[in-house]
DNA sequence: ATCCTGTTCAAACAACCGTTTAAGTCAAGT
DNA sequence: ACTTGACTTAAACGGTTGTTTGAACAGGAT
């Protein structure tokens, strides 16, 4: 089976976008390294920033329309009444989790180019992922205030944040991970890592104290 | 007064490398903007390469410094008796909120040099990123291991690491938080945000849930 | 006055960039 | 057989890149 020219080049612009940037790789490196000529680029695509736009639409819109499905059948299998936060954030990771598996573990290069996608001044780069949060905010925000219901909007917004932060920082350092801490173990099993991240997430979102950090200097006991 | 050349470049260096990266900031942008000719930079700083690894090095240093001077003078207080939780992540995020700290709230042209500098795959970014890791693990670990002696250490490097991911995850995101969360109060206050995260990632640091996380649909009821 | 050292300057260097051009290929449609 | 349209190709385009060069400048020491 032969594969497009088209194909060949999208491949190609994934690996090398993920581990230079948009700056840094040029086209002859994309085109030389997918066998093919150095105009079929403007060819088919039109022009590099086109080239790269289009790569990166057809790797984050799947994750985003499961999200939504996921979101969708929970409610539909609780009849509609407030789901559970692990529920909600399992509709969230799950699908980002299938995109950035592989037979064998983490797709590390994908996990690169996300991170890079999150980085980049890019016009495009950044409506891309503002559309997502968009639908977040239209459709997750408000499952997340109907299964807290006695919490403050402005703490829960922090939380929120926090709760992404810890997931996109978790994808953006994951590269590290092994170099930071080489004895962990689980650490290309993706589920078992989104499994702790849920819980760590969920920890935060509930978390009984609000307000300032009361910053005593001894340790009080914990289990 | 008047400004050295080789500040007058570091300084613009930090604000282009933040906007852009390091492949898309050119030395002519560099020097025009700051007032200097094109050949200083090779003069002063040798290259390119040379002049970024500089300008992150200088701006690094005194905030990993900082961290181990704010650790052992908890220590110091509490006799070397385990420290707080609160104790702990108060060192390592206080000097870096300090340092993104201008008169007037967040310093975004900072955060956005951290963020570039957190993905840029170069030799000196990743071993200085690195370099704060291991002191990290040396220091600030076993602190943390003292503060929560029943936790199991898999189950602890996990939290830490999500952890880490909270707050590298805060500060790359940052930027976006406005557009995000318009609503958001006290966005520009970095005190309070950094008081916020404590209480989140000590939630999470402290969750007695382990393992596989539950999912069942209906939410329980949380305060 | 002369030399020395550190710095600045305009100009040029070769290499590389994204894009365009015009000729060439090849299979399907008539 | 001929035409059409989609695609590929080698070569060239003008512009920009980081770096180097050698002359010019300034100020203190000899």
């Amino acid at each position: 089976m032969t594969v497009s020219t088209k194909d060949r080049i999208l491949a190609v612009t994934e690996d090398l976008f993920g581990q230079h940037g948009f700056s840094a790789t040029t086209l002859r490196d994309v085109t030389d390294r997918a066998g093919v000529n150095l105009a079929s680029v403007n060819y088919h695509f039109g022009s590099k920033e086109a080239l790269f736009m289009e790569m990166l639409r057809r790797r984050i819109e799947p994750i985003n329309r499961k999200r939504i499905e996921l979101l969708d059948e929970a409610l539909r299998r609780s009849g509609g009444a407030p789901l559970s936060l692990e529920a909600i954030w399992d509709a969230i990771l799950r699908p980002l989790g299938e995109a950035v598996t592989t037979t064998d573990g983490f797709d590390e290069k994908f996990l690169r180019l996300i991170s890079q996608s999150l980085v980049e001044r890019n016009e495009f780069f950044e409506t891309a992922h503002q559309q997502f949060f968009t639908e977040f905010k239209e459709r997750f925000s408000p499952e997340l205030a109907r299964s807290l219901p006695k919490m403050d909007p402005q703490e829960m917004t922090w939380r929120v944040y926090f709760s992404f932060s810890a997931m996109l920082g978790a994808i953006i350092q994951h590269q590290k991970i092994g170099r930071w801490f080489p004895f962990l173990e689980n650490r290309g099993n993706v589920d078992n890592m989104i499994d702790r991240l849920i819980n760590f997430i969920v920890a935060g979102l509930t978390n009984s104290r609000v307000g300032e950090v009361p910053n005593r200097e001894e340790a009080e006991v914990r289990s």
